[in-house]
DNA sequence: ATTATCTTTTGAGAAAAGTCAATTAATCAG
DNA sequence: CTGATTAATTGACTTTTCTCAAAAGATAAT
């Protein structure tokens, strides 16, 4: 079965052992457009891997949704300062489409480690990889004025404007959905 | 010999051997106020853990400096971004005192975690500890006013106050040095 | 001490983005 | 398909914070 985007394509040096141990504790699961993978409150428990589809990561704040990342098939994904802290969750995990995530446990994740130190090398490469998305963000959002940050967003992921509404994107890129409204209406 | 900081403290799980191994490969450096510990432009090959002093890493734009975070005794420092990704760094790391660190290669740390398996978890969670404070700092920024971050500044770390100029606060809290001089008058 | 330099404070006006309100467009359920 | 609901746009006005400029205060060197 050829499978559009492989997780282990990222990480060349895995053994075949640790790939066959990690693909043993994963399972496959199907959300609808709108289902959530994991919600606010909770402990995250999962490390998703998304094979189609696309999520978002949003939180609630004075009863406005505000979307922190945006996440499309062949990328990682989990709630990660709640997978890395054990405390519940502040984000929601939310299917953008119809979408199929690959997900592994905290706990097997953990098991893992024990056997295969490879994995827990991969697994740091993906907390990095988290860490300079992160930090990006936030020189990117330091420093740039509303428009432009939305101009650095139809360049570097165009596919996210056209999936995520108005709303979702003007969350993510901290303003107003009016002034998104305003800046699309002078491009 | 008695150490006020010990930073084998936030890993009781380590193993001697790997304390030893660790402790084995560390340098003990000390810099005077204003010394560079890590300079723009260069890939940061060290992971710092300051015993004595403190220290904060900015970056440069328009001629402006602008700080990014700060670092007190008994915490563990590097340029993150740079030290993960092996790209030139554009933060420089600056004592703002008379400062006493130990700090280890990259190169002797990853060759550590060949040996020392418990090494690698503990660099993961320092690693995690950068994510959290960084994702943490994201969310505060978003949602608070100039004055508000001010006060929670001073709230949680009072010695930043004591020990930083008002540029540097300033940068750090992403407002005008102008601004920050009106919020302190108006407390 | 005294000048020079750098930092901090204060004032006035400008700009960016936000809020509130009204209208138009799009989506969804029956 | 069509009314109902939700999302997006547009306009008017407000707010926050910035920038520029000048004055006051601190620090350092001679």
């Amino acid at each position: 079965m050829k499978k559009n985007f492989d997780m282990f394509d990222q990480f060349p040096d895995l053994s075949e052992e640790a790939k066959r141990a990690f693909e043993a504790e994963l399972d496959v699961i199907s959300v609808d457009k709108g289902g959530l993978l994991e919600q606010e409150g909770q402990v995250c428990n999962h490390l998703y891997f998304i094979t189609e589809g696309s999520a978002r990561s949003f939180y609630t704040r004075d009863n406005k949704d505000i979307t922190v990342s945006f996440s499309l098939e062949g990328e990682f994904l989990t709630a990660m300062h709640s997978f890395i802290s054990r405390k519940p969750s502040y984000e929601n995990l939310e299917a953008m489409e119809k979408t199929k995530v690959g997900r592994i446990k905290y706990e097997s994740l953990l098991k893992l480690f024990e056997k295969h130190h490879d994995l827990e090398r991969a697994y740091r490469l993906i907390l990095e990889q988290y860490y300079i998305t992160l930090e990006e963000q936030l020189i990117f959002t330091k420093f740039k004025s509303a428009r432009d940050r939305y101009l650095d967003l139809m360049e570097y992921r165009p596919k996210i404007i056209q999936r995520a509404s108005v709303g979702q994107i003007a969350s993510y890129l901290d303003m107003s959905i009016e002034t998104l409204s305003r800046i699309r209406a002078r491009i």
